[in-house]
Parts: structure tokens; C-alpha cells; sequence
DNA sequence: GGAATACCACTGGTATCCCAGAGTATGAAC
DNA sequence: GTTCATACTCTGGGATACCAGTGGTATTCC
């Protein structure tokens, strides 16, 4: 029997509860409700809440409380900037190197997008459901993995998995892709992967640049958009006098 | 006055404790002993050394006892290579986007490797003494991280500063550079500066790229070297007979 | 004398307790 | 009715005590 430190289960159960959305970004958490809530004392919470920090995803403030982490535009930014730079290398790098085994596998995951593509399209839906999404994040997530696998850089492949559950705080809670998305980044794919099957590093290096570069601006157009509709009573208040600001948000206190 | 959390005074210092090569890489160290000795009690301790692990300073085993990592050769490779994608990427962004102020930073920072080399070659000495090894250190790390700060990237500059710090618990025992280091990298900072001044991005990036690949192949030199030197006893064996093996671990029990 | 065993000291893991500061509700004074 | 002071209740920060394995050591048995 295998023992797993509490601590751990703690980190586990809570960054699960944060990456489902469950507790979306701004969120106050509570050391002492999620002990009571997981079964156990305060300190494997205090511990695992404290890695959750390092590691960027929550915030501790001293004698108010912890709450998620939300990424703002620039540091959204920022982190795409990383992965373009870490993944475009590692592109470079691994071209003319994969085993016949990565390829069959970086074959099979564009596949599986293109399925995904394929189902958007017979479904009749504008907008993948959680379903599709899941799947395709899979696959999309899996496309780079390998590479990044490939390069057998163990550190570069932990910053990105990192950088990537960071992102999905913010991509928990945004609206899924709609056809467009799927079939570039299916293109993308492709392309990176011929580019990598036939050696040409500089090339890999340029796809994999355009490739998430493109889903930076996608992001960040995703971004905005949320700012401009769902979070409006964040900007609106500027703007309004202090009586209508209270009138609104005891209609938001009555509706949850 | 300002608030320092406890935890925070246990995490410098120890960090500050592996970092000279006070405590050395395979050390290990007790949580007791240190809350005796900065005087506080185990739970700051512990949450600074959890923080040193997740940032792969240190690493626990339950019950047995908490030791600093040691760098394999792998690891330290892929160290550079990290920072080689980040530099690199950082080095073509910001070409041509200095500002006046950071490129006089930059100038004024290579004179300080040049005098450092200056001063080397008036000593007589072979190798930087510690006091030279500690300027020519900040010197040369001040020219990186203004470079990374001009990208406006904060999470680059983050990864790229724990990367330096991770490989300074090698970096602290082993032998200080020569002179033809030092001029090697002084010359490869002035060729960075001089293409991000012209806001060549392609010719920064691939400056920056031999200047760090450059200092991969030294710091592996240096690795190697050491390997073959104090650690013999970790190299030897493969290639000796089994008794021979059990005469030398005879001798070094009877010496330790 | 050598080997197996039992014990002990030390490790990190966890629970429990108390503390200080910040936010909030309450009530008294104006 | 308004405002200000006070007390109460959260929060995380820290200290202490106890638990459960592990390693080394001393002891005992062969």
C-alpha cells in the first residue's frame, strides 16, 4: 500500500476544485472550512495551500485571507510569451529526431482533433461542448507534451504543464471553441508536424511560433471580451452613482 | 515598520545557508536544528524548506530527513538549454526596443567584467579570487536580467532567476573562472549589446544563444571535471574488477 | 567473536492550541 | 438619524505536543 501524505491529497482536491472552475478566480478560501470540509487539521491544508502559492495559483494575504489567483491581461500575456519561447526551441530541437513512436502519436492526436472537428460539425452546435472541449484540450495538450517529451527536457516540460494549469483558471471558466479554433489548430498541427517528420528545425520553429501566438491573441480576444460583458459590474461602478451600485448588487445577492 | 513573516527569515536564510556553500549539495538538514539555531520554532522552518523543495532546492524523503539536491549532469544541461530558449527569445524581442537608460545599464555593465578582467591580469593570479568570482557573478547576471526586464516579461524573469539560483549550489563549489572566461564573456556581451543596440533581433538572438550554450559547455567541463576529481569513487568502479572495488572501500572507510 | 534482535534517538507528519491583526456588527452618544 | 467607539469574529501565523516510521547502536544469544 502506497501512502499518500495528506498534504498531498489537500493540494490535489483543492487545485481539482480551483481547474474545474469550481472556485473561480477571486474566490476567499478558508484554511479552516476546507479542513473541516476534507476531514483533516489545518496543517496538510495550510501546507498544500502554501505549495498552491509558489506555485501561483492562489494568494495568501496575512490576516485577510487566500483567495485565487486571477491572471490579468498582461500575465496572460506573459505566459504565452514563455511558451512560445520554450516550445519553439524545443521544436527546433527535436526536428529530424522523433522515434517512429512519437510520430505515430503526434499523428494519432491530430487525428483526434480533426474527430473533434468533425463531431462540432455533424452536432450542428456553433460551440464545442464540455465534452468536445475536454477532448480537445486532451489532444491539444497531449501534441505539445510529446514534443516537449521528445526534447528530454525534463525541467522545460514541468515550466510548461505549469504555466498551463495556470491558464486554466482563466480557460475553466471562458466560453469553449467554436469550428475556426479546432481547424487551426488542427492546421497547426499538421504543419509542425510535417515540418518536425522531415528535419527542418527552422521551420518547426516558425509554426510552433505562429501556432501559439495565435492562441495568445485568441486568449487575450477572449479575455476582453469577458472584461466588456460578464465581469461589467466590475467597470461599471466607476461610472455610476453609489445608490444604483448598492441596488445592483442586492440584485446579484438575490440571485445567488 | 515593516512585517517579516517569519517563515520568509527562515527561507533567506537557509536558502542564503545553500547558496554559499555553507551547505553543500548531499547535506542534510533538520528542521530541529535550524529552529534551535535561527531560534523559532519547526513550523516556519518547515514551511520554508517545503517552499525550497517546490522550487527544487531541496528535497524530503519522510522519515528519513531532508537533503540538499544535488544536480545531476542531465539536469544542469537542461538548465541552460531553459534559459537558452527564454535569453534567446528575450534578446530578438527586445532589439531595438532599449530604452537610453537600459543600455547604458548594459554598457556600464559590461566595463565592470572588463575591469574584473583587468584586475585578474594585475593580480598575477591564475583564477578569480572570491571576491573577483562575486563581482564578475553580479556583473555578469545584472547584464541577463536587464536584458529580461526590457521584455516586460515578469514570469521570464522568475524562472530564468530560480534557473541561476538552482545551479548556484554547484556553481558555489566549484572552481572560479580564468581569464579567458571572463573575456569570453565579456565578448559575447558586448556582440549582445551591440546587436540589440542596432536592433538586429536575429543576430542578438543567436549571440545570446552561443553566449549560453558557451557557458553550458564550461559548466559541464567543470562538472565532468570535478567528477573525475573528488568524486572518483562514484566513476572508478565500473571499470574495475569486483575485489579491487572492495579494497578501495576499504581504504576510504579507514580514511573517513 | 559474530550475528540477530531489541531499543533508542531522530526524522518528518499531523493535530491542537493560542496569538495578532483586520473586518464587521453592535450599541451608545450626540 | 447619524456617527463613532468598542467588542466580537473571522483570517492566517506560530508554538507545542504527539505520532509513526527509520537508522544506528547496544545488547544478548548462539
Amino acid at each position: 500500500m502506497e501512502k499518500i501524505p495528506r498534504r498531498k491529497q489537500a493540494y490535489q482536491y483543492i487545485q481539482q476544485r480551483i481547474l474545474s472552475g469550481d472556485l473561480p478566480a477571486g474566490t476567499q478560501i478558508s484554511e479552516l472550512a476546507l479542513a473541516k470540509e476534507i476531514g483533516m487539521s489545518r496543517m496538510p491544508i495550510r501546507e498544500a495551500i502554501r505549495q498552491l502559492e509558489v506555485e501561483g495559483l492562489v494568494r495568501q494575504v496575512p490576516r485577510f485571507g487566500t483567495i485565487v489567483h486571477s491572471l490579468d491581461r498582461s500575465e496572460m500575456s506573459e505566459l504565452y510569451e514563455v511558451r512560445e519561447a520554450l516550445e519553439s526551441h524545443a521544436a527546433e530541437l527535436v526536428a529530424g529526431q522523433l522515434t517512429s513512436e512519437d510520430k505515430q502519436i503526434l499523428s494519432l492526436l491530430c487525428s483526434k482533433i480533426l474527430l473533434v472537428a468533425r463531431e462540432l460539425r455533424e452536432s450542428g452546435e456553433k460551440m464545442l461542448s464540455p465534452e468536445l472541449m475536454q477532448k480537445f484540450l486532451a489532444a491539444d495538450m497531449g501534441f505539445h507534451m510529446v514534443i516537449l517529451r521528445a526534447s528530454g527536457n525534463r525541467r522545460m516540460m514541468k515550466i510548461v504543464s505549469d504555466l498551463r494549469v495556470l491558464s486554466r483558471i482563466f480557460t475553466a471558466q471562458r466560453e469553449t471553441h467554436d469550428l475556426k479554433i479546432v481547424t487551426s489548430v488542427y492546421r497547426y498541427h499538421r504543419r509542425i508536424l510535417r515540418a518536425l517528420k522531415r528535419g527542418n528545425g527552422d521551420l518547426a520553429r516558425s509554426w510552433m511560433r505562429g501556432h501559439i501566438r495565435e492562441s495568445r491573441r485568441l486568449a487575450l480576444e477572449s479575455f476582453d471580451r469577458r472584461q466588456a460583458m460578464g465581469d461589467a459590474r466590475n467597470a461599471l461602478p466607476l461610472a455610476l452613482p453609489q445608490d444604483l451600485l448598492e441596488e445592483i448588487n442586492q440584485i446579484e445577492a438575490g440571485e445567488t
